[in-house]
DNA sequence: TGACTTTTGTCAGTTAGTGACATTATAATG
DNA sequence: CATTATAATGTCACTAACTGACAAAAGTCA
């Protein structure tokens, strides 16, 4: 493997074997660990139990995964960064004073539309995750680390304009937002649409 | 030790010998523990470093902080929950709408205040915490772990008055807030005061 | 001093994670 | 098809963060 993730492609275009087994694997893993920590709670699945149940050596489990809290906290993480790329490809919309927070709000919304379509994945992982401190906190990471990236971006996208605590302040507030829109939408046994909550929550701030 | 932190009383009011020594050790080994970080790096300094630096065994370490980070860290819990006792010690205003964001940001700022009263040590902290992912995401899991609690506090002082998900909003953009006030503060190079930086991004939430 | 309690060190064990290297499987080429 | 190159896997050895159990040492108090 030439990186921590799948990657390398075929002389053609297409997915040779290898390719196909990789993907598979890194599926089989993820779903058999998912299952254990379910079944046994997160602690007590050591990544041994895990690397057993898909009849691979310990060390070819972190061939495909840098730790074991990224098995749980990986699709979170590439949420995020969906996010940040679907800011970069929004048209800039020149000298408005409101442009960073409505490129903000897409960007956000962009994201919960990602959570809906994984819905049972995300509540899955989020149920496991709050359970245990050190991956709740591994999570809280997952969802801020990107905050530094939306206000470099947007900083870009309006050519210096603004003042960096105002636009960490935005970033931060959006994504707090975000946060506790994700919360009460795993929380709730209703199966309310995300992104109207969302909308309702950003227009709560006035 | 009967608990994880110092504790214990003599049978007078009085800390006997075995309390002094508790205590002192355990700022030496936080002295010791932070002196290792900056000179060689978090990572590159182990327990057995810091217990050697101390003279005491790794062991022994461990009856006094639960984790490496903690020793890192134990100081941002304790202004948190500081935070949280002075928001249950406020009186309340009853029949307020506004009650629980005045609240709230009085007890942000109480936050800010013992923030400011400390900044050498929480600079020091923050700059190596910043450094190393696994660290950087206890700190913000240290940060948020306590909103639950902020809002559970803010509805019993309300009687039930208030919607879970805005009071979970409402707690959540402050404390988003009081951590870019804090990152704003402790980043720059100007010794500005916090709590007027904090006001200022509370103001401009409109 | 002597009985009682708390703290400490020692030891043994578990688990996450990493580097090195030989082995095996796939891919590319003649 | 045979061969050579390349990538994936397993094995082994190692570090480092913890944890439980227990005996030794130190502090407390009568």
């Amino acid at each position: 493997m030439s990186d921590t993730a799948i990657s390398q492609q075929n002389q053609l275009g297409q997915p040779g074997l290898r390719e196909r087994k990789k993907r598979l694997l890194q599926e089989a893993i993820e779903q058999a660990a998912l299952k254990l920590f379910l079944q046994r709670g997160y602690e007590q699945t050591s990544i041994q139990d895990i690397a057993e149940a898909v009849m691979i050596s310990p060390r070819t489990f972190f061939r495909y995964f840098p730790s074991k809290e990224e098995v749980l906290l990986g699709p979170t993480r590439t949420v995020m960064r969906a996010g940040l790329e679907y800011l970069r490809t929004l048209p800039k919309v020149q000298s408005e004073d409101e442009a960073a927070r409505m490129a903000l709000r897409a960007a956000v919304l962009h994201i919960a539309q990602l959570y809906q379509q994984q819905r049972h994945s995300f509540l899955l992982r989020y149920q496991i995750a709050r359970q245990v401190p050190s991956v709740a906190a591994f999570y809280l990471y997952a969802l801020l680390e990107a905050e530094t990236a939306f206000c470099d971006l947007l900083q870009e996208r309006a050519g210096g304009t603004y003042e960096y605590g105002q636009l960490r302040l935005l970033v931060a507030t959006h994504v707090a937002i975000l946060r506790v829109a994700l919360e009460q939408w795993l929380d709730g046994d209703v199966q309310d649409d995300l992104q109207t909550l969302l909308l309702n929550y950003l227009g709560a701030l006035h």
